[in-house]
DNA sequence: CCAACCTAGGTGATGTGTCAACTATTCCCG
DNA sequence: CGGGAATAGTTGACACATCACCTAGGTTGG
């Protein structure tokens, strides 16, 4: 807003390049390890995960939508098309009339079995197998720093936007 | 294929979800920045970018797709999005009928130098005012080594499935 | 010359993400 | 108890990305 700064050092420009490069090319390349290998999107390997972090790969809506960090819509639409595929179920919850899980599939199952091996394998190849020590350490101070600054950033959105009333919010892993 | 690996490390597999968590948030940030700031897309701004760095705002398609590092055929259906909203026109190739160029309107050019300071701003003050020198260049080495790992990964897959055919690629950038 | 091929670019189908609006419960408070 | 507010979840419209395929104009070798 009253942002009062100018552009970006010859350094922050070539890094922002790269960085932008990079976040299209990894999830593109991490993306097309896991269709040909088990023919899922990494978004359906991210519900499939997080359902087998439960004890019966059962999870209400809501729950797998804050665990995923999605909008709930977005699990909807999502849930939609993976439970075409047989990949998971929508069950009713008797507690809650209004409530719904999503149950993993014995197929779903075995499909998200099958296929983390070789996606964590192709992750380490092409992430962590090129870096050091010092460089893990230092990536991981970066990403606790960045990630700071936008929680905060949304925070300060969300207090300027309406004034005098605070929250405090749930931190997902 | 032969992978050979087993799970990440403790570290690793944190500096993962930060990493992923990272890279769904701040282009979602910077998204909205840009939605409320100028009504354009993370997508729009990057086309427009392009066409300016030309003298006259005007290029080829393939030329644009390339610089962006774009399919052709997401380069064609983001223009027919944009041309509709006036920021840029196709116009026919006199040299080449089956060419097109990708022209920037008056509005797209103005749309874009009221947009650009303050998103460039916004990324200096969510990623950049966080780090320290030493961070930024250790930053500077990771993104590149690991930009190094996918194309040498690409290339490898390339050259696999069409075996004993060699071609050098062109680096964008 | 012309037939095979290559290149530039566009189109339609489908999967994905976001926003706003909607329905159906449950909660809460008078 | 009854009615408004909050909560759970879905839906529809639209922007975006990818894939497979298509058209049309150029290129080249017989």
């Amino acid at each position: 807003m009253d942002a009062a700064s100018p552009w970006l050092t010859e350094q922050q420009q070539h890094v922002w390049r790269r960085w932008l490069a990079l976040n299209a090319r990894l999830p593109a390349a991490l993306h097309r390890e896991l269709q040909a290998d088990a023919g899922l999107s990494l978004q359906d390997y991210d519900v499939l995960v997080r359902l087998t972090d439960t004890a019966e790969g059962r999870m209400r809506v809501s729950d797998l939508a804050r665990a995923l960090q999605w909008e709930r819509s977005r699990l909807s639409h999502h849930v939609t098309r993976m439970a075409s595929r047989g990949l998971v179920e929508r069950e009713e919850c008797s507690d809650d009339g209004r409530g719904a899980f999503i149950v993993l599939t014995p197929a779903g199952r075995a499909t998200i079995e099958q296929a983390a091996p070789a996606h964590v394998g192709t992750v380490r190849r092409l992430v962590f197998d090129s870096l050091s020590e010092e460089e893990l350490d230092s990536l991981a101070a970066i990403t606790d720093k960045v990630l700071t600054q936008l929680e905060q950033d949304a925070m300060s959105a969300y207090s300027s936007a309406c004034r005098g009333a605070y929250e405090y919010s749930c931190r997902g892993d």
